[in-house]
DNA sequence: GCTACACAAGTACCT
DNA sequence: ACAGGTACTTGTGTAGCG
């Protein structure tokens, strides 16, 4: 027996010599990439019933199926109702046969649901991304291919390491060569791929298809790469270059052990031993960046733009004319060098995520934030006796959430915007809402209540909730770790690590409400997502009388904030009466010296007292209107807070319809986005983006749910989805300037001048009158 | 057949 | 494929007119 330290990689689930085993993929201290085989996993299930004579009638029945291995009566927890169970241990291949004899029983059976590696990490708490130590032996499995050694796994002990080892990356680019359309893999050729390696290697492989992939494989086995990372690797790149490569007759062993990628749940790609890291995922995540660009995610992580972009409608174009393909091959390489940088940048959050949730690294992300907190939980539920419930078809009834102020129109000077910190997460746990504590009224058991009437419920106060549990852990431990960053200089790995630490666990703290409340948790509770929101309601509703009562001024407010007037000494009372009569804790957030609203809730723009300009909801932040009409009305309303006339404002205005009208803009700045929210065939009106998307189509181009289109409105009669066009087939002369002027630069104008009591007829006889030599006048 | 209007569909935002 | 609350544009159907 000898003992290892190592960082997780993944773990895969195996067979070898048709039995099944759990291999784990570890990176060593010194940078040797193991396998630890953990041959005695097996399989789990429990069925529950309501009497101890079922429960015995069961085991004895269970006991005898042909590959159960263990069955035991035991208690366990579900929902808040106790429950005796069988625990049915088994073997894995035998799971589903028992399973099926199982369910003609008269019980409720949980967990079978839980898959074979999924239990081996839940049962023994290991988490993939972090350091362990192993107790190993050796093990008749040759080391080859991307491995150096193979053992038998003891046992696992986690290692309390905040760095991460160091990891080989391999970013990648793919371009395809298609005539017209999209390319696709049944006609269509790989002409290039980029690489970028962390060791600084560069190369770009062109010319023949088979001699471009044999490198690229070839390259990979040399390179031995812990994590591919490329954009929208998992749902175009692999399957294109796996379809390529069958039809050449090359397999495609780019994963460890020689093996290729396979396709896993949800269209994810595994590669066996390796991190396939998808930064699409990533950039899905993140609301800030709207069309989902690789050059968006540079953007936001300021990684530059040193080359000419090119845009996907004119790969081909690029490439036919020899005067461009260089243009077209340097992109190519900024893309995979772009992947390289921002992977590195996100490294930490993505290991700590995975870390915490369990979620294998390069699944974190491709998993919606409800996965990866409910796997969180089902982790947290196997240590506390909680039975994983499953998820099922149900009703979905909404609810009522927040409640939104209509906001006191206008330019108003030093406005304080007080927050509620963390304001559901902490009724939560200040109520003991779970869903296991949370009764519909009227309540009839013996157990102490709070009633919420607003919600028709309770909370039973006798006894911790499972979510009020795993929130207060999650809070302790955020705590514990931002005292812990204090020790530790700033620019370290180690702070950058501890950082994405606390931050995870704060969003999944913060995910614990939504989840609640979705259709498709496994512990979906709707009264309990429905008392928190009641409670919210009452305290923010608390607030804004106690703040008027005590003379302040509330122009606005939000679910959990409150914007008022400032005065420093009647605020602080405030939020004095906030922490000791709500028990709770609110702040200043922010201090507007001016800031303006519309009487639309949800839309305002003020400039704070550090002298940035925020924009909320206005269409200037909205991914759905022209770059135009967004960069106009965004100085209007600077000019507009910072105190400008109305005379420089309307003259601006002018300038700006001039400009459009004189065809002086880029046509790139009147693209109007929009994503497709669902497939072509389900609309049912026909909106402009859709009948571009419908042309696209007909002009042979892959366009499908989630993508985004971008058109320009051209000149001609009839409704606009006639005459909406896709900018790769617009120029800027066909433009309907008209419609520029009337539906997207006076309505972004018009919403900030009235504010301060100009009227649309006004905002428009100016942009319409913009050059027809009635300057004179104004 | 045209216009005005109400309403539905659709998207993207805020907390 | 975490919640509800909200604004706003475009398309569509239709009442009312003549």
């Amino acid at each position: 027996m000898s003992h290892k330290s190592l960082w997780i990689i993944d773990v895969s689930a195996e067979q070898v010599n048709g039995s099944d085993e759990i291999w784990v993929w570890g990176k060593t201290e010194d940078g040797k990439i193991c396998i630890l085989r953990e041959r005695n996993q097996k399989q789990k299930f429990y069925i529950a019933f309501d009497s101890h004579e079922k429960v015995e009638k069961a085991k004895k029945y269970l006991s005898t199926i042909p590959g159960v291995i263990k069955c035991d009566i035991v208690k366990r927890r579900s929902f808040g109702i106790e429950k005796i169970a069988v625990e049915v241990v088994c073997l894995p291949s035998k799971t589903e046969s028992i399973v099926k004899a199982a369910s003609k029983l008269e019980g409720e059976i949980f967990e079978d649901d839980i898959r074979f590696s999924n239990r081996f990490l839940l049962e023994n708490d290991i988490s993939p991304s972090s350091w362990y130590e192993a107790s190993v032996e050796e093990s008749d499995l040759k080391p080859s291919d991307g491995v150096d050694e193979t053992y038998i796994l003891k046992s696992l002990r986690k290692l309390e390491i905040s760095t991460l080892p160091s990891l080989k990356i391999m970013a990648l680019d793919f371009i395809y060569y298609s005539e017209k359309g999209t390319p696709t893999p049944e006609k269509n050729p790989i002409i290039v791929i980029s690489i970028a390696l962390n060791d600084g290697k560069r190369i770009q492989l062109t010319g023949d298809e088979k001699e471009i992939i044999s490198s690229f494989i070839s390259l990979t086995k040399e390179f031995n790469p812990d994590v591919i990372v490329g954009y929208r690797t998992n749902t175009i790149h692999w399957s294109y270059l796996l379809k390529r490569c069958e039809k050449l007759g090359i397999k495609l062993e780019v994963g460890r052990l020689n093996s290729e990628p396979h396709q896993s749940l949800y269209g994810h790609f595994s590669i066996l031993g390796r991190i396939n890291f998808d930064l699409k995922d990533y950039a899905d995540d993140i609301v800030a960046i709207q069309r989902k660009t690789l050059e968006e995610l540079a953007e936001y992580f300021g990684v530059s733009m040193n080359v000419e972009p090119v845009d996907e409608f004119f790969y081909s174009k690029y490439w036919r004319d020899p005067n461009k393909r260089q243009i077209l091959l340097k992109y190519s390489m900024w893309r995979a060098e772009a992947c390289l940088k921002i992977f590195e940048t996100i490294s930490s959050e993505v290991f700590s995520l995975s870390s915490i949730t369990g979620l294998p690294a390069d699944y974190v992300f491709t998993a919606s934030p409800a996965f990866r907190l409910e796997n969180f939980l089902m982790r947290s539920a196997i240590k506390t006796g909680e039975l994983i419930p499953k998820s099922r078809e149900r009703l979905a009834p909404s609810y009522p959430g927040g409640k939104v102020l209509s906001p006191k129109k206008g330019l108003h000077k030093k406005v304080a915007v007080v927050d509620f910190k963390a304001m559901y997460p902490s009724l939560m746990l200040k109520y003991n809402i779970s869903p296991d504590t949370v009764r519909v009224l009227p309540y009839e058991g013996e157990e102490n209540v709070v009633v919420v009437e607003e919600a028709n419920t309770c909370i039973i106060q006798d006894r911790k909730g499972f979510f009020t549990e795993v929130l207060g852990k999650l809070v302790e431990e955020r705590d514990r770790v931002r005292k812990l960053l204090k020790q530790v200089s700033k620019d370290s790995a180690e702070y950058r690590y501890l950082d994405a630490v606390q931050k995870t666990l704060k969003v999944l703290a913060n995910a614990m409400y939504g989840y609640m409340g979705w259709i498709g948790a496994r512990w979906y509770l709707r009264e309990g997502a429905e008392t928190v929101t009641a409670l919210g309601r009452k305290v923010i509703t608390q607030t804004i009388e106690k703040a008027e009562k005590m003379g302040l001024d509330v122009i606005y407010g939000d679910t959990d904030s409150v914007f008022i007037r400032y005065d420093e000494q009647k605020i602080n009372e405030l939020l004095r009466w906030i922490n000791e009569d709500l028990g709770l804790e609110a702040k200043i957030d922010k201090i507007y010296e001016t800031v303006i609203f519309t009487e639309a809730k949800k839309r305002y723009a003020g400039i704070t007292t550090d002298g940035s300009l925020d924009i909320v909801g206005l269409e200037a932040v909205r991914g759905d209107w022209c770059k135009y009409a967004k960069e106009t009305q965004k100085i209007l309303l600077e000019k507009l807070l910072k105190g400008e006339k109305k005379d420089n404002l309307l003259s601006f205005i002018r300038e700006r319809a001039l400009k459009l009208k004189r065809r002086q803009v880029n046509i790139m700045d009147l693209v109007i986005w929009k994503q497709l929210a669902k497939k072509l065939e389900d609309y049912e009106v026909k909106a402009p983006h859709v009948a571009v998307a419908l042309d696209l189509l007909q002009d042979g181009w892959k366009v499908e749910k989630g993508d985004f289109v971008g058109f320009v409105v051209t000149t001609g009669s009839g409704p606009i989805h006639t005459r909406a066009k896709h900018y790769s087939k617009a120029s800027i002369d066909e433009v309907d300037v008209n419609y520029y002027i009337e539906k997207q630069l006076v309505p972004v104008c018009e919403r900030v001048l009235s504010v301060i009591g100009i009227g649309p007829k006004e905002v428009e006889y100016v942009a319409k009158m913009a050059g027809l030599g009635m300057e004179a006048f104004f």
